[in-house]
DNA sequence: CTATAATTTGAAAGCGCTTTCAATTTGGTT
DNA sequence: AACCAAATTGAAAGCGCTTTCAAATTATAG
């Protein structure tokens, strides 16, 4: 079922047709009326590719993820997912799901723009001098970064304040007179981990005490990495009294390390760790309930989109700007540090 | 950069330009080189509108996850996802990852059909007498389903054998002399979850022991449905002496419940978990370690994605059909039933 | 009733590519 | 040197829609 035979059922001209089902305002009520419940009736559906290359606009947005491509969909990335998908569902708005493979990544952006594929983009987790940044803005192609860069241009950005979460949870902890934190952060090289690490430093800076450098730790979210650091970790000596933990993922592995050696987490040693609120994993639930530096992923992905969106309907650059900030959830897995 | 504008450049038609760049044969091998050669520099790609109105292709492959949607991408969902976007950005196909609402599903469908917008669909979740697949078959539109329906129809399918493994887990734990099993299973009316119950169900049956209601539970793949269902399981009285769990998640919340009642796992009570393979939560590094049966749900997308391809390429929809064994690998939580 | 303005409809061009069919060039034979 | 087949290139139509510009219809006023 095409335009032209729609029209033809109707006696009416591809023209009038067209501009009933876009809501054109120089259409007859009544006509558009007629039309659109025939095309109902019939199934009638525009044909996409006809539509994008007539108007120029491809009704898609690319999404854009980081990390190689094995592992690129992991937890955090699929509730971000499904919080850009909900919100552009409504404007039925496609997603092109990229997984662009690190290496040839500035080539593979230059040929998604390049083939009118999107008509933005939505990327995240951005190194600090971040090259896609970089060929975006100089192109002035519409995205929005979930994140930031220390690049100075200027452009729509959303981030979640890193810093200030783990600058408040460390303060939290030596407050409770914890002086050696291990700190299992994400992997080295993106902006958050690094702003995570700031606010680290900056608090145990504010309260008199030395940064350890065998105390940070780097990695990828898994519950493997949280478990070989904080078994490398409590193997120091003397052993840090407390953790800080960058996802849930990696908090369940310092939970096991922290088990097998014998020792109960909330009373021997203390975790916060960050929890991007995975529905199907929650921090209330743990036993002990882990305390947490919590922000929705999917919350930001949701609000990513719609800045996107504005992005497109031309709101400038300049004024998109969002810094969330983080709460910090103190529950059960954190308490003063034992007597030694 | 158009095809015109780089036929300009070069000198040639539009023609003989498009026909270089696609490799048809006829053109002259200087020319083809000298064409790519200038295209690469020029940075042109194809405007992927104007080419799939004049294909009548879209080079999209429809992803269509079931579930409500703010529930749609879990963790099982994005690693399928990843699976089978790994194997369609081999072709340089594009992923529609639609999140249909199960409300409107039907013509939700029929509009993305309608629309030429995928060439394919990929469906996943489906229920004995899913709606879904009795409409694609019906219109003859292109698909692959991952897991089967009850439905006579002959299309492609690929899945995994449900009630084999666990047919087998709980024919174990009865060999074990355990001889009430509680079972927390997927999401009731999903065809999955029903094989899944229909192997535990024999199993019970081959060795005489008559199954309970109330140690059947279903629910969707959390910790915390796993908690809660262990925890109402253990009440009973006698208690279940061991579990099967029907994801790593529902697992996380057994293992919680065990020993929030003060239980052992591996001892007290036994455990085998369906373990789909997530790269970030590994069930050899438990405490104890998991027993499971192990399936890979990313290889399976991959496997999907090339299946898909395939019908794309006409091989006939009676010559695919994949049934994939499970392993059952035997870990630290599972023992022996305790003496009573 | 006209004349004119306002409303409503239609014809046709154009979006950027592929592909049919025709035209041109090249090469091999006598 | 002339001829025919094979190889190579090009002109133009068409994919299904939107949109400009012109035409036809209806409403309003004189």
């Amino acid at each position: 079922m095409k335009l032209k035979e729609l029209a033809g059922h109707l006696g009416l001209s591809q023209t009038t047709v067209s501009r009933a089902l876009n809501d054109y305002p120089e259409v007859k009520e009544t006509t558009r009326l007629r039309v659109k419940e025939t095309a109902k009736r019939l199934g009638y559906s525009a044909n996409a590719s006809a539509l994008r290359l007539a108007t120029g606009r491809s009704g898609t947005i690319g999404l854009v993820i980081g990390g190689d491509s094995t592992q690129q969909f992991g937890p955090h990335a699929s509730e971000y997912l499904t919080g850009v998908a909900s919100r552009l569902a409504r404007d039925e708005i496609d997603i092109l799901v990229s997984p662009v493979d690190s290496d040839d990544e500035i080539p593979a952006f230059k040929r998604l723009i390049a083939s009118k594929r999107v008509d933005a983009l939505i990327l995240g987790a951005p190194a600090p001098y971040d090259e896609r940044v970089k060929l975006l803005t100089k192109i002035g192609f519409p995205f929005i970064l979930h994140g930031r860069t220390e690049i100075g241009e200027v452009h729509p950005w959303l981030d979640i304040d890193n810093r200030g979460a783990f600058h408040r949870a460390t303060l939290h902890l030596l407050d409770l007179g914890h002086r050696r934190i291990g700190m299992i952060n994400g992997p080295a090289g993106q902006t958050f981990a690094e702003h995570r690490e700031i606010g680290y430093r900056s608090a145990l800076l504010e309260r008199g005490v030395a940064p350890d450098r065998r105390l940070i730790a780097n990695g990828r979210f898994t519950d493997e990495v949280g478990f070989r650091w904080a078994q490398s970790f409590l193997e120091l000596s003397p052993r840090p009294t407390a953790f800080l933990a960058g996802s849930m993922m990696t908090a369940l592995g310092v939970f096991r390390a922290i088990r097998l050696a014998g020792l109960t987490l909330g009373k021997d040693i203390s975790m916060i760790a960050h929890d991007d609120v995975f529905p199907y994993l929650n921090a209330d639930n743990m036993v002990p309930s882990m305390s947490t530096t919590r922000s929705s992923i999917r919350a930001a992905g949701s609000r990513v989109a719609e800045l996107v969106l504005q992005v497109l309907a031309g709101k400038p650059a300049d004024e998109i700007h969002e810094l969330w900030p983080v709460e910090l959830v103190l529950r059960e897995s954190t308490g003063p540090a034992p007597k030694d």
